[in-house]
DNA sequence: CTGAAAGCGCTAACAA
DNA sequence: TTGTTAGCGCTTTCAG
């Protein structure tokens, strides 16, 4: 009865051929005043949808996206993340999708500098990235906006670069919430730690989000039985740092620690294994290999998983759908922060095969 | 260069039309046996790939699904299901999908019975349901099977009906959880109690599942300190249940309580909150609006999350897939143990949005 | 400025 | 048993 309406269907309603209706549908102008309205309100009145599917079929030209994330190599995260765009590739197929990666030294911004530029050599369609160096980032970006090619932040974004969509996780939550994790349970009170453990200097600016909200949950208890300790500890010198780590570690009051990195999750596990847990909490972040291992060894308590997998496969999604199927997507794609424990890490390791 | 092989293309390779093709490729014979082994070997050796986009828009026929599920006005959790299936059909308006709301009485196996054999007098393409009423459920997909109508469960299984797809969790699994969470932490000595409180007896079924999973959990920790207790209550008798209950909970050595119904949860949490929590740890389950209320109150320690919501947006999306888009389905799709604490029960309600 | 027409890849009805 | 052909709904030339 109330079937599909299609771009004939109006066409016919406003006395004009498709080619018109087409040609109001997607603006590019070339259509007289009067024609222009009355398909416009037809369009309107009988809520015209377009239909995708033909839309997808008939543009048969394949899209060219960038990756333009840190070397998958340097690191179990983004080899994950890496993961997460090889399934949208293989997801995407139908589509003739055509990903090219340009993978940048973690812990070099030169490298995010050249790298970058050699994007725009051959300029894409769209690009998915993660703005981890913030001034060149900035800069690229805006760049980018100017050549209006969209992008999408995946991990952390740039609130001055405007991104078509941000997918990640509100990362002052999450320091909440990894706090709330050593505190809960045995409400003793005692010292809490937030360990920050780094190779770049300048990739903290996220780091300091969870700080804050590590802090605030605390503060927010309205109890002074706690201590709140923060460490920012520079993973250059192993020896220095493990000597530095143990003399923390001895503290009497300390009851649990939050590690903001994977490697430093993995010292830190390494040491409190070592020495004994004594009852000090350690809650770190996402599903790596030794983090999964120290948590079936009840070394770490809590992971939080950030799901970086996830998260490019959604941003790869982002940018198909507003490209080529040309659907609205939110500007912020915020996942949930998801409680890895010795019970339900299996759930979560086979359900990443969907 | 290695663009995407065709149908006509192997067609050519083949020197024979795409119909003939097309024929062998949906194996709807007619086609003599060389032909047949022409094509096939020709489609291997290209690992030729259907255009899924096409197959789409030509069969414009819209599928009729049956939706085979509690009245969604009787419970909160059914209510959420409902939401799932709500966005399921926006999400895939574009098929034009027709889907047909069956809602049964949740608490009366006749309902079922009648309200199922009422979707037989207009066989639908695809059914999704629940099977909840063990015995009705099993004659009823029986039958569906003779009549080849392929049909997805949500929440629990049959597996002697064999559906097309599971989506739900690990119930086992879940009770294992259930006893970690209350158990984490103070590892104290201590009694740990699971209660089953539900209207009618038969759907226990799922419910020792769980139950199975908790015992186990304390089994093998290998330590005689703790005492498990399951106990099954009838919620008939609201008065009887609640002088039961305060009686049970006044026990000195009562650590922690998973409750494995959402009702239960509401009563118990009531309880509790009168008495006052006295290092009594609770754990339940679902996002229902009672349940979050005493998360955020710290009656409720942890909530195990099921996401009814999303199973039925999965279910739905995999009979589409399998009927429309002849896409191969996984015949289990287990959702990861969503753990729920008050730090991180926004970041899952606001994800729901997308 | 507008309309007609040729496809995108696949399906299915109809001829041969 | 086969091949041919007319669409599915939309986009995009290319003539008027």
């Amino acid at each position: 009865m109330k079937k599909h309406v299609t771009i004939r269907d109006i066409a016919r309603m406003a006395n004009v051929s498709v080619g018109t209706v087409d040609r109001v549908i997607h603006k590019r102008g070339e259509v007289a005043e009067d024609s222009y309205k009355r398909v416009q309100t037809i369009l309107e009145k009988t809520g015209y949808k377009p239909n995708l599917i033909a839309r997808a079929l008939v543009s048969g030209k394949s899209l060219r996206i960038a990756v333009l994330l840190p070397d998958p190599s340097q690191d179990e995260y983004w080899e994950q993340a890496e993961e997460g765009i090889k399934k949208a590739e293989h997801e995407w197929a139908q589509y003739s999708i055509k990903l090219t990666r340009h993978n940048f030294n973690l812990y070099q911004r030169s490298s995010f500098k050249s790298i970058a530029k050699a994007v725009l050599k051959n300029p894409p369609d769209g690009i998915i990235s993660a703005p981890i160096f913030f001034e060149e980032a900035e800069e690229f970006f805006h760049h980018c906006q100017q050549l209006k090619i969209p992008f999408v932040f995946v991990n952390s974004t740039l609130a001055s670069a405007a991104p078509l969509s941000f997918i990640g996780q509100d990362l002052c939550q999450s320091g909440m919430l990894g706090a709330e994790l050593l505190h809960q349970g045995c409400n003793e009170n005692g010292t809490y730690a937030i360990l920050h453990i780094y190779d770049d200097i300048k990739s903290s600016r996220f780091l300091k989000e969870k700080e804050k909200g590590f802090k605030d949950y605390f503060q927010g208890l309205n109890n002074n039985g706690y201590q709140v300790k923060s460490l920012d500890l520079n993973y250059t010198h192993l020896k220095t740092l493990e000597s530095e780590l143990m003399d923390f570690l001895s503290e009497e009051s300390l009851k649990g620690i939050l590690v903001t990195t994977s490697r430093g999750a993995q010292i830190v596990s390494k040491l409190l294994k070592r020495r004994g847990k004594k009852g000090v909490k350690l809650v770190a972040y996402d599903l790596l290999k030794e983090n999964t291992s120290y948590l079936k060894k009840g070394i770490i308590d809590f992971l939080i998983n950030q799901n970086s997998k996830r998260q490019t496969f959604v941003g790869i999604g982002q940018l198909i759908n507003f490209l080529l199927l040309r659907k609205a997507v939110s500007p912020k794609y915020l996942f949930p922060l998801e409680i890895i424990t010795r019970q339900n890490l299996n759930s979560y390791l086979e359900s990443e095969n969907h």
